[in-house]
DNA sequence: TTGACAGTTGAAGTACGCTTCAAGTCAAGG
DNA sequence: CCTTGACTTGAAGCGTACTTCAACTGTCAA
């Protein structure tokens, strides 16, 4: 009895919602691997579904996968190192979109004929850093 | 007295942090074009400062060059309506992004040795959505 | 034996937003 | 006249994350 719990390609993708040519390509990215083959075909250790998840999750912090593979290659606390930093520039870059969110839903409600002759939009330099403020942005070692 | 405040492009690229390739690249894509041209070269009225602003808005809003097009292209209101479409879609992605911080944030907390084999991380499916409702996620019509 | 079928491979293609390159043009200054 | 420097063009290249394609292979059921 060694080898229980190996799933097919198909079914991590079904599993994940990713497509069987994305974990091939996660593959090659030095992402995952199967724990083994059976005939030619991938046969992965269920605990590919926890990588995976961990992969998700780096990309939707905004990490690309060469930067995950780093996080996740490395040792334990190499990702923790990191998440750190992609946590401050996620930060920033939440910032400037809920910056161009508010901006955009002033417009809406200003009485402009465009958006490109707004006064709203065309006076922005300068003054809409206060939107940025408003926001909750951690302080520079929040994380730890 | 007929051509005044016209600025050659290597002016627009200064004002706007823009690359002068990049312009000639809205160009193509038909979201700006010079008001003329001397020598060869192109002249812009500075009205494009404010339609680069805009572009740059709906840019950081999420909208794709093609987007920015029809938006900001079409008749004067076109862009509310677009706008207010992507605005819905903006709120979901950053409360993905959101999710995914805290998430990180709460597995930099936590005493796991490596992301994939975190609790957190690969217990993710079926209750990380609270994460979600805790932020201010505008109702349907929110936006008008 | 013979399909059917799921999977395999390497190479090429797609989408997006630009940048870079080679080759040429134009106006001004020495 | 000739160089310099900023600009022009079309075409190709780049980075990211995949997908698609063609050709092939292995397993199973009829």
């Amino acid at each position: 009895m060694a080898e229980q719990d190996l799933i097919g390609i198909s079914e991590v993708a079904h599993a994940t919602g990713l497509q069987s040519s994305a974990l091939r390509y996660y593959e090659r990215a030095g992402l995952i691997s199967p724990a083994g083959r059976e005939g030619g075909r991938r046969q992965y250790d269920t605990s590919v579904l926890n990588r995976l998840a961990a992969i998700a999750l780096l990309q939707e912090a905004g990490f690309t996968l060469a930067e995950v593979r780093q996080a996740l290659g490395a040792g334990n606390d190499a990702w923790r190192t990191l998440a750190r930093q992609k946590l401050g520039e996620l930060d920033a870059h939440m910032a400037r979109v809920a910056s161009a969110k508010e901006l955009l839903v002033s417009a809406l409600r200003c009485d402009c004929s465009g958006l490109d002759t707004c006064e709203l939009v065309s006076t922005r330099r300068g003054r809409h850093r206060t939107v940025v403020q408003k926001l909750s942005t951690p302080g520079r070692d929040e994380y730890l």
